[in-house]
DNA sequence: GCTATTAGTTCGCGACACGAACTAATAGGT
DNA sequence: ACCTATTAGTTCGTGTCGCGAACTAATAGC
């Protein structure tokens, strides 16, 4: 039960009960397509009437197609409604440190085209390069109009002003994106951390059990971030702030994190980390104890990875290393949030076959819950990160309606 | 935005619009009582037509009474309209390990009638002492019609049976408590987690600034619990077990908890781990090294508290340790859910001028945020656990209605 | 071609919010 | 004492909406 809030809420009118029909009609439609007016009013146990009146005008707007006619055992066929997926297209943008990548989509979240470039160094010049793309993507498919652009970047977005207020990866720190964004293009705009990008991505197209209330996003590269769906919600705290669980303490007083604090969960669980767990085991037994590392053999996350698939035991050593203090953490967000599903984002991932036990023995070692949260890894080939933007736009029509 | 829960929704129907405009004026005149219908139709947006026809039918369900006319410079002069606070009373139980206190409750969560009874050994021994004096109370005040009974514990509910998991200061595990007391009173029973109470009664009727969507209680005693209210929500997690934060680990392979798990928050910064601080400076002072302590000689926190008022310097450093370690902990919520506000609920709070800067210093030194989150201790006089019950019972009449 | 069955539509009804027009009440000016 | 401006609250006609009964449409089996 929520507690209306009376600084800003919203006065039911005579339409706001066709609103919300029509929005459970077109997620029924959505998730359970083809499907009769019949069974829409079965599903949803508004009358055949409703149903009906509802499905015209769904029709009309073009938000669903009358398809090809069903079958049963007796009486009249069914006619079979489907989403009209060309309805609208999204551009989903997905800024990562080294490369952004930007996406058409349609509203099943399918790509219908994408293309990569590399991430510039200062917001303006990544602006100036990118509204260009943007544009030459729009116009690859005149055919589909779209309505918004979503975008997932690696930092953190002001609640109030929208404002990108930091993002220590990219090394940009506020800058109104979102506006400049807007003028580029003449679309609307819509930014949101890539942690939270991850949890509506796998919350709106995520292939979990139905009913998933709460579900957790582990994202876990050169830093950890967190993205919580809680009572079917997006939790973005007072400011937006919502999730840094990266950069609280797992060990006390333990190594120092570029946030200036020490111990932090990212230190001890990021890919970084795992790099520096290989370079300390392999240093301490190539150089001895004098601790002088060769230069020049720093290996990449990526190296370490395929290492590890080849069978080298010290890459392993340090990648079970690393995933031992990512149970760890999650123990904290199992214990702490019970969320029905954790999802780990990264290209850890991949490794799954190694480091899925360890993570799972690390959380139940320290955790204490009966929840029985699930932890399973995302699909890369999902892309979770650009997926969640095309979610960022879609909420508007697809979402509960805002009420009381 | 919300996600559509299609395993469980709620169509609109006609009646749909008026509950929720009905729920809209009830709490606007709740909170801003006493007040006319024009000012309520300026504050909410409803014509005035509107609001007059919700007016008389809430007059008529004597949820709402017409009072004294107000004064205007000019004009007819308004005919205000006040909460009839006697419209329904609400039982409120808080047990605790030693004592159990019931009170009868108006809507204005204010306490008419209250006692405490000694809390049993057994469930069963408990019921059968609760019951009689649930009834002696109801009697009490004939007048008051009871519409239903919250109950505030310190241990698990099953958010799907809504039986008693555990309990483990309480020494009961596996009860169906709510049923038990349903049959023996014949009204309604609403259980809840001790500190998901407190939060509840911290945004139903703490003194917050408006507007609050995020608040998180944490209750220090022999352990720590952490109720969340996120988005005007509570987050009960998957089974109810969410706000375990106690029994996260703090300090990795620390000391053994009594969850079984190792450096659990609640091991480091409960009111007995005061109590350990303390022994262990006093011992060590007066027995030397040999580690021999004087029986007879622990001391209580109540101890603790009254020496730390006193001046008692080894108290107040147990106790700033202590609080050191809340701090700590308070610091992952902080980061981890940045909400506006963080209430401290406990014995401790009395000293919070010994403690309020080491938490707002510990909190300083390992959070990493800019939600401004703001930590205030509970007013003990408020008896949070105890009206979280009422709000429990409230949230029915008075919380957002379900759609969609 | 008849019957049972299922899909989908039509239409009258009651609930609801809106908003314009109306009545009620009051202070201040003349 | 009376008029005017102003504010509070009510009345009533209108349009939107979901309900549910009655109706039409289509199909398989006999």
């Amino acid at each position: 039960m929520r507690k209306i809030d009376l600084t800003s809420f919203q006065v039911a009118t005579s339409e706001t009960a066709r609103d919300i029909n029509r929005r459970i009609v077109l997620n029924l439609i959505r998730s359970q397509q083809p499907i009769s007016r019949a069974d829409l009013a079965r599903n949803s146990g508004l009358q055949r009437s409703t149903v009906s009146v509802i499905a015209e005008q769904l029709i009309a707007e073009r938000w669903v197609t009358e398809g090809a006619n069903g079958h049963t055992a007796r009486g009249r066929r069914p006619r079979f409604l489907h989403l009209n997926k060309e309805r609208v297209g999204i551009i989903g943008i997905n800024i990562r440190p080294a490369t952004t990548t930007i996406a058409l989509a349609d509203l099943d979240a399918h790509f219908v085209a994408q293309e990569s470039l590399p991430t510039a160094g200062t917001p303006q010049q990544f602006i100036a390069e990118l509204v260009p793309r943007i544009r030459k993507l729009i116009k690859m498919r005149p055919e589909i109009a779209c309505e918004g652009i979503g975008v997932s970047l690696p930092g953190r977005v002001d609640l109030a002003s929208q404002r990108l207020v930091f993002a220590p990866n990219l090394g940009w720190s506020d800058f109104d994106l979102k506006t400049a964004l807007e003028k580029g293009t003449g679309m609307s705009v819509a930014l949101e951390n890539a942690a939270n990008s991850c949890a509506l991505a796998e919350i709106w197209f995520g292939r979990h059990a139905h009913g998933v209330r709460n579900l957790v996003a582990v994202t876990v590269s050169e830093g950890i971030g967190v993205g919580m769906i809680l009572n079917h919600q997006l939790v973005q705290g007072a400011t937006g702030m919502a999730g840094e669980f990266g950069h609280t303490a797992i060990v006390p007083d333990g190594l120092e994190c570029r946030c200036g604090n020490r111990g932090c969960w990212e230190v001890y669980a990021s890919n970084s980390a795992a790099v520096r767990y290989y370079v300390e085991a392999a240093s301490t037994v190539r150089t001895g104890r004098n601790g002088v590392r060769p230069a020049g053999q720093v290996p990449t996350f990526d190296d370490l990875m395929r290492l590890t698939e080849q069978g080298d035991p010290k890459a392993e050593v340090a990648i079970r290393q690393m995933a031992d203090y990512l149970g760890r953490g999650i123990a904290v967000l199992v214990t702490g949030l019970a969320p029905d599903v954790i999802v780990v984002i990264g290209e850890i991932t991949r490794a799954w076959k190694h480091i899925g036990s360890v993570i799972a023995e690390a959380v139940k070692r320290h955790s204490y819950t009966r929840a029985g949260t699930r932890i399973v890894p995302a699909d890369p080939l999902s892309q979770p990160r650009l997926r969640g933007t095309i979610a960022l736009v879609l909420q508007k029509h697809f979402g509960a309606p805002s009420v009381a």
